[in-house]
Formats: structure tokens, C-alpha cells, sequence
DNA sequence: GTAGGACTGTCATATTGCTGACATGTTGGT
DNA sequence: ACCAACATGTCAGCAATATGACAGTCCTAC
């Protein structure tokens, strides 16, 4: 792929804002460009994390099984985000799976090309940092749903952010699409499928969202989906 | 406090491994000392998050509250653990509550005194890098025993956790003092009070453990308490 | 050394939401 | 256009664990 298009793809990341010109050509030699269609895993635990990925479309979910063959996922990623970040983080090995939700194009970069980089440039440093402190705090967030919430107060605002997060602001309220399966909710939200499914359900009884496989539209605003 | 003191101290820490002695001369004249006693508050959320913090001796435990008054905690925190450390990950408060569980001395260091020793040591920068990557791996482990595991693995793994990180191998077993109270565990493992007497009686009375207020003695090795 | 507060022990009861089962509906590949 | 695989809808029953109540015990600050 043309370097220049590649520079256009990375220029979409808020980690590299105020990065020198010539720093963003350095990036974007150093990184390879690849699509991955809906399921394909990125990595696995133990898989070793040499590599740092950035999201430039589509969909990724973070996640872990348990070994009697639950689920549970830790985090669903759009466009712009950043995953495999435990490579830069001291660590050898994968603890997650990457898994694509939806098809996706994503920039992989080896971590020493990206640590050297953050040598040069302390700005970068600082906005990894930034960036790390952001996902502790989601995650710590994410904690406080599963102590505090019951389920249907989890699998709403779980809405309310995706809606907030992946949603189009319309004349009347939001809509989302595609949708994700009621599986997909329950992995998220550590529900079961069938309490999403009553809790979609119930939301829809009262005109408060509408949905199908393909979309999810919020009548209204974004508080009505508060818990 | 004499600047050789506080040198000493601070040699404690992993995380400033293989920094030069004029560095570290450097680190102690900015940090100054602190002790603070049970139950005293170091911060509360929205605090302004100005400075970080190092534990060098004490429990310290790091926790949030929810409206209806429960409580769930993220974190205990032993000798020669950091703190405070949205500081340096570009939050300008503080998320969570920290609270002195057993008499503590901390150090104290301005935020910015500490980012410019980071641009000026790469291997601080990269040590914190791996201790905030830590940090991650601890929390994400955290979620997928709220989601894994039932309130008894909880605890037991709890207790776990808790004789490895802060006891004493004894000819035959292990030793922690002083103890827990049965509602500090509980807000640790996301359980009632009642449920953490009664797994940790079970745990007794199969002559697994041996408790009063002030110790915990494990009877033989760590693995009896997997779960 | 005592009083008041904090912590522990034990029970009975309530409830949330998971499980399994099964029918119905939808979709995409050949 | 069909069929297999996948997804949704619904329900009854059950298990885990929280809650509330209260008695007994321990601790510590006067």
C-alpha cells in the first residue's frame, strides 16, 4: 500500500496529534496495513505480543473465556482505538483474545519500531500514557457496573455507551448499525442471552428504543438509556 | 527528614531499579514524607490529582462507593506500591477513594517534578509503562473472577492473593498478621459479610486455616486455597 | 475497669437472574 | 429456493447469595 495512504489512515488516531511531519512518515513506514473479516482472531492468550494494533475500521472485541466455556468481554473497539497495547507495556504474552466483530482495517506496527519511537518523541509518550490511563479507568468503571448494577441496569447504560460511542445523532434520537446479537450483549453487560433478550424487550414495550438485527434506533435522548 | 533517609526509603521500589544515584538524589529531594494513620483519607474522587504517591510501609486500600452506600474495593495496596497514579496519566482528579488500612508512611512527590524526571530518565518512563501495565493485567483479572468465579472461589482466591502478597512462610504454612475484617473482605470480593463468615469458617473447620481477628495462618501450602 | 462501639456468628427469608427446553424466526451459501 | 446454521422469544424451575435480625464477643478509649 502507498505510504501516503497509509499516513492518511494514521492521521485518524488522536494519539498522534501534534506528532511532527516527519515523525508521522517514520510511523507510517514502520506500519502494515491488513483487513480482517468478522470472527478472524487477531491474537490469542499466550500468543506472543510483539505488535501494537491500530483500529482504522470496523469493530474488535477483547475478550476471555473461562474453562468451562463462558465468556466474558472486556471491551468493544471502533475506529481509532488501539489494542494489543500489552506489548508496549512490559509484557511478552497476550492475555486476551482479539476477535473482529466487524470487518476491520487495521495498522500493526512491531513494538520495538514503536518503542523507539517513543524515545524520540515524549509527546507520544505522554499520550500513551494518556491513553493507558483511559482504559484503567473504563475498566475500573466497568468493575463498578458488576458490583453496583443489577443486569437490566448493566445491559442499559451498556447501550447508552454504545449507542454514545458507535451511534449517529438523528432529528428524533440515535441510531446504530449494524446491531450486535443478544450473545454479544450478554458477554458485555455478564448477563445471561435471555435476560438481554427481555430487557431489549421491555425497552422496546415502552417506545423507548427499537430494534432489529440491523439496527438498534434510540427514541430521544441519550438519559432515557440512564440507570 | 534527612535527604539520605528518604534516599533509602525510596530505594524500595522496584520501579526506580537501575536508576543513576544522581537521579535518585534528585527523586528524594522532591518527595517529601508522610504518616498517616488508620482510617485517614489521602484523597477522595474529584480531588484534584496533583501528586503520586509511594507506600513504603502500611495497607493502603483503594476503594469506591456507590450511591445507595456500598462499597466495593479495587484495590489493597502493601509496601512498596505507587498510588495516586492518574496524576501522571493526564486526569486531573481522582476517580477512587484511598484509605489508610494499616498505618502507613507514603512519600509524596509532585506530579510534575515526576514527569520531568520521566523525560529525563527513558528507563523511569518504561518502568512505569510496565508498572501501569501491571496495574491493568491485576484489575482485568479482577473482572473475570467477578464473572468467573462464585462468591466462595472469590474468597478463597482472595485469601490467596492476600497470604502470598503479605505473609510469611512458617516451617508448615503461612503466616499473615495482622488480619482482615470479614467486611474488608467482602468489599474486596464483591460478597456480603455474612457469606465471607461463613466460607472462612468452612475453611477452618476443614483445617485449612486457623483465623482470629489478628492473624491468618494457612496450614500447608498456597494451592489448597485454588479454586 | 467499664461502657459503648465495632466485629463475629447464625439463622430464616426473599429475590434475582441463570439454566434448560423448546418453538419460532432469519439468513446466507450453494 | 432450499436447507442448515444461527438467532430470537418465552417460560418454568432452581440455586446462589443477599438481606435483615439479633445475640454474643471483643476491643479500646475514657
Amino acid at each position: 500500500m502507498a505510504e501516503k495512504t497509509k499516513l492518511w489512515y494514521l492521521q485518524n488516531f488522536n494519539m498522534f496529534d501534534g506528532m511532527s511531519p516527519k515523525m508521522m512518515m517514520e510511523l507510517a513506514e514502520n506500519t502494515s496495513m491488513q483487513n480482517n473479516s468478522k470472527k478472524e482472531i487477531i491474537y490469542f492468550p499466550e500468543d506472543a505480543s510483539n505488535t501494537i494494533y491500530f483500529l482504522k475500521a470496523g469493530k474488535i472485541k477483547i475478550y476471555r473465556l473461562s474453562e468451562d466455556g463462558k465468556t466474558t468481554t472486556l471491551q468493544l473497539l471502533g475506529p481509532g482505538e488501539i489494542f494489543g497495547e500489552s506489548a508496549i507495556l512490559g509484557q511478552d504474552t497476550h492475555d486476551n483474545i482479539a476477535e473482529v466483530v466487524e470487518d476491520a482495517i487495521v495498522c500493526a506496527m512491531d513494538k520495538r519500531d514503536f518503542q523507539d519511537l517513543m524515545e524520540k518523541s515524549p509527546n507520544l509518550t505522554m499520550s500513551v500514557n494518556k491513553f493507558i490511563g483511559w482504559r484503567l479507568r473504563k475498566i475500573q468503571a466497568h468493575v463498578e457496573d458488576l458490583v453496583f448494577k443489577n443486569a437490566s441496569q448493566r445491559i442499559t447504560s451498556f447501550l447508552h455507551r454504545y449507542v454514545e460511542t458507535f451511534g449517529k445523532k438523528m432529528v428524533d434520537g440515535w441510531m446504530v448499525r449494524p446491531f450486535l446479537t443478544h450473545q454479544e450483549i450478554a458477554d458485555l453487560t455478564a448477563t445471561a442471552r435471555q435476560t438481554v433478550n427481555q430487557v431489549l424487550n421491555e425497552l422496546a414495550e415502552q417506545d423507548v428504543i427499537k430494534f432489529s438485527r440491523r439496527f438498534l434506533q434510540l427514541k430521544g435522548e441519550l438519559d432515557q438509556l440512564e440507570s
